[in-house]
DNA sequence: AGACCCCTGGAC
DNA sequence: GTCCAGGGGTCT
């Protein structure tokens, strides 16, 4: 699924197409990709026709459709959600799960195989009400070295658990965790709070390079996430661990370790990171 | 921290 | 067939 780098990349793609459209119609394929107080088809129906978009961003691996009232359309792609803007002659793929219609004919699909995905409408008054993203913690990329250090203070539990957990710092996903530990030579299952804070600046400067460059390169293609405009990312030909189990490292030569961490299949190198 | 759960499809 | 997958929620 799309971390960071990708939604990042699909918000680029989908900028242009969506800002300053109007939505004049939706329809929902499946009725579970609808998500909080909007989550029947008529209601969302209903509050979704006639909203004009006026920016589309991205929070946390959120994308954002932002409307003129203070309202707006959030979308969690989880492992396979794709988004696209289509002509008026495209039919609904096998997986579309949700297209809305734009004013100018054009259609947005939002296709999403594993079904993980889901769309939520909010307000201002519902956005306070929505845990997940009141939770949601910084921004990496906008966060000082400092907030973020400050972020894992006096957090218990694996590195690599608490790089997931959107709660502290959002956006990181199971690649830029394995390839940001790699980059900053520490083991995904050292204790948080065994490290020091330099170390832990290290950590924040390994993770803001590794998202830039992986945006700088369309985001990482492995089997499904592809940007806006249907064509893949690049930045999986740039992994040093990821994806590379039993196979060199590139540091030292030596054999790169599998394990569970986290419950996620985690690559590293026993010699470089500690 | 781990074990499931939500689902489908591809690799083997 | 079995196992695996860019996420996140819940329950023990």
């Amino acid at each position: 699924m799309p971390e960071l780098p990708e939604v990042e990349t699909i918000a680029s793609g989908l900028r242009p197409q969506l800002e300053a459209r109007c939505i004049t119609d939706a329809t929902i394929l499946y009725e579970r990709v609808l998500d909080g107080e909007w989550n029947t088809p008529a209601r969302f129906l209903d509050a979704v026709r006639g909203r004009s978009i006026v920016s589309v961003g991205r929070r946390g691996k959120l994308l954002l459709l932002q409307f003129d009232d203070g309202m707006g359309l959030a979308f969690h792609l989880k492992m396979t959600g794709r988004l696209f803007v289509y002509d008026s002659t495209e039919p609904a793929h096998k997986h579309t799960r949700l297209i809305l219609t734009l004013d100018n004919g054009m259609r947005l699909f939002f296709d999403d195989a594993r079904k993980f995905g889901y769309a939520r409408l909010f307000s201002s008054q519902t956005l306070c009400h929505w845990s997940f993203w009141q939770k949601l913690g910084l921004e990496p990329l906008c966060a000082s070295t400092e907030s973020f250090v400050a972020a894992y203070h006096g957090r218990r539990g694996r590195i690599k658990s608490l790089l997931l957990n959107q709660g502290i710092v959002v956006g990181i996903g199971n690649i830029y965790a394995d390839e940001a530990l790699f980059r900053a030579g520490i083991r995904p299952d050292r204790q948080a709070d065994s490290l020091s804070p330099e170390q832990m600046a290290t950590l924040h400067n390994c993770v803001c390079a590794v998202l830039r460059e992986s945006i700088a390169e369309c985001g990482s293609s492995i089997r499904d996430y592809r940007d806006a405009h249907g064509d893949a990312g690049a930045f999986q030909n740039f992994f040093r661990v990821y994806g590379r189990s039993g196979e060199q490292c590139i540091q030292c030569k030596r054999l790169l370790t599998t394990a569970r961490v986290a419950g996620r299949t985690t690559v590293f190198c026993e010699t470089c990171q500690l």
